[in-house]
RNA sequence: GACCCGUUCGUCUAGGGGUCAGGACACCGGGUUUUCAUCCCGGCAGCACGGGUUCGAAUCCCGUACGGGUCACCA
């Protein structure tokens, strides 16, 4: 039986450091093996998902360095490898279960539901989840009810009681009480199925052996396990991941953390950098060296050597096991062609030189004219940021700021101006006036090439970062501040 | 709250019954270098706690504490 792995991100926004750690083992183990890595998109949220998130994850993961066998885009003989495609299959399986009385159809409304919910909770009951209710229909009104076009799901039968006893590599024999899994909703009232069915079919169809993914899905392993028992298939080994973390422990955030590839790339950080400390996480070499190239991970790869403690993301340490990629794996011609990709090309150029040409003089004015789109954060002077406004309004404009832009979908020159220019109105400054903190946040300087085109060129996570450091700089902002302004952009979201 | 998972220097980790508990990042000190960085040397610092098992537990077992995750028609 040859190995064969798989990462499944769901194209829901930038790509994941998260994604890329998971993909990293997933690889790792498939080749030490000989096996195949899969890449397979999970977009059955048709409300989440974009083709913009799912081309920017597949560039991402290429970015770091690693490659799969069968996906989307290189095809493969199991395919189609995007979960919207595979719709006929998922209706298929679900028929089968239905029929052979492991799942059934359910009309409760959401309100009921959430109904439920609350009364569960409000009663103390230990027991939360689905109560049965569509479980009793019987089959002359369900074939009523669905004739007449009432809106449904499925749900998969899950037994009362007992206990579910499944293995994971690294921890052994896990055991969860049924009554502490829910009837899960397979197929939604969209047609689309959820994850756990399709991750189930497709893991199955498209042969995968081994599962590893990250720990957050411990608790839905009894569900899968279930199905595969309906189905009559033979289940994947499994293996969950330790989750990263940000510095305070909890789960790898994006508040807390960068966590878009894109970051990483836009900081200078080389992918060989970033892919051998994600190798550092839960990981070591058994000689214990420290940089590693990917090769030489494969070529050593022990399941068992993950270690379980979920690990904290540490910058620092990032950025010197990035430096010493820079210095001792990479020749200087190598490092004139890393900078060249990066920002010293053509391309890159081409961008700047509309805003560039009518603003310099002579060449030796362009590195001060530009110097913000080659660093990270720049030096801010707090009495300048603030000008004649009020800290607290200005920090309020540079967060709702901070909050728009992280929720656009695509970064464009255009959807930032359009934030900014709803931003504006909001406030009911002058153009002029609103812009000006935002200036000095994004160049340091009241002036300097044009704000919406410094932050395209920047990305999203460079910009970002500037305003909250802009809004660190004034202060900052305090729970209840943030819960307050939270609020208010609500407001102002729900009256546009 | 219920359930599940976890716990070795501040951080990433090695170590799986007998080790001076090892390395790396960060930090501190010293040396090389016209500065800085690099490089070299040194230092600080850890087995969460309590019970067992054992001649002997960081290591095995049980509790407790703490941390995390999950409880959706999101993945």
């Amino acid at each position: 039986m040859t190995v064969r792995t798989r990462v499944a991100p769901s194209p829901t926004g930038d790509p994941h450091v998260g994604t890329a750690y998971v993909a990293l083992f997933n690889y790792c183990f498939a080749k030490k093996h000989g096996g195949q890595f899969i890449l397979r998109i999970e977009d059955t949220d048709q409300k989440r998902s974009t083709a913009a998130s799912e081309r920017m994850i597949l560039d991402a993961l290429r970015w770091v360095g690693i490659e799969w066998d069968e996906g989307p885009d290189v095809g493969g003989p199991h395919g189609p490898y995007r979960q919207s495609e595979r719709s006929a299959l998922y209706k298929k399986c679900t028929e089968n279960l239905i029929e052979k009385g492991h799942a059934f159809h359910c009309f409760c409304t959401s309100e009921r539901l959430i109904q439920m919910r609350a009364e569960q909770r409000q009663s103390g009951s230990p027991v939360t989840g689905y109560d049965g209710h569509c479980l009793s229909l019987d089959k002359a009104e369900v074939e009523r009810r669905l004739a007449a076009g009432e809106s449904h799901v499925v749900r998969m039968v899950v037994p009362r009681e007992g206990e579910c006893v499944f293995d994971d590599v690294l921890r052994g024999e896990i055991r969860i009480p049924w009554t502490q899994v829910d009837m899960q909703v397979l197929m939604k009232s969209d047609g689309l199925p959820t994850y756990h069915l399709a991750n189930v079919v497709d893991d199955h169809h498209m042969g995968i052996t081994h599962v590893m993914r990250g720990e957050e899905w411990i608790n839905s392993a009894p569900k899968h396990q279930l199905l595969y028992q309906y189905f009559g298939w033979e289940m994947p080994v499994l293996c969950h991941l330790p989750l990263l973390r940000n510095p305070d422990k909890s789960k790898l955030s994006k508040r807390k953390n960068p966590t878009s590839l894109w970051w990483f790339r836009e900081m200078g950080y080389l992918p060989e950098g970033l892919l051998n400390y994600l190798g550092h996480m839960a990981w070591t070499m058994p000689d214990e060296r420290d940089v590693f190239t990917l090769e030489e991970m494969v070529e050593v790869f022990k399941l068992e050597k993950i270690s379980l403690g979920g690990p904290v993301f540490d910058v620092p340490k990032l950025n010197s096991l990035n430096a010493r990629w820079i210095r001792e794996r990479l020749d200087e011609s190598e490092f004139i062609e890393r900078l060249v990709k990066w920002r010293l090309n053509r391309d890159y150029l081409a961008r700047l030189v509309p805003m560039v040409q009518p603003r310099v003089q002579r060449f030796t004015d362009l590195i001060g004219l530009t110097d913000t789109l080659m660093s990270h954060l720049v030096p801010i002077d707090p009495e300048q940021l603030r000008g004649s406004r009020e800290a607290s309004e200005v920090m309020r404009d540079l967060y709702f700021a901070v909050q728009r832009i992280t929720a656009l979908d695509e970064w464009t020159k255009d959807g930032v101006e359009g934030i900014m220019r709803a931003l504006c109105e909001h406030s009911g400054l002058k153009m002029r006036v609103f812009v000006k903190p935002f200036y000095i946040a994004m160049n340091g300087r009241p002036s300097g090439l044009p704000l919406f085109d410094t932050m395209e060129i920047l990305g999203r996570d460079i910009t970002r970062d500037r305003l909250n450091h802009a809004i660190q700089a004034l202060g900052g902002l305090g729970k209840k501040k943030l819960k307050k302004l939270d609020k208010e952009l609500q407001a102002i979201a729900a009256s546009v």
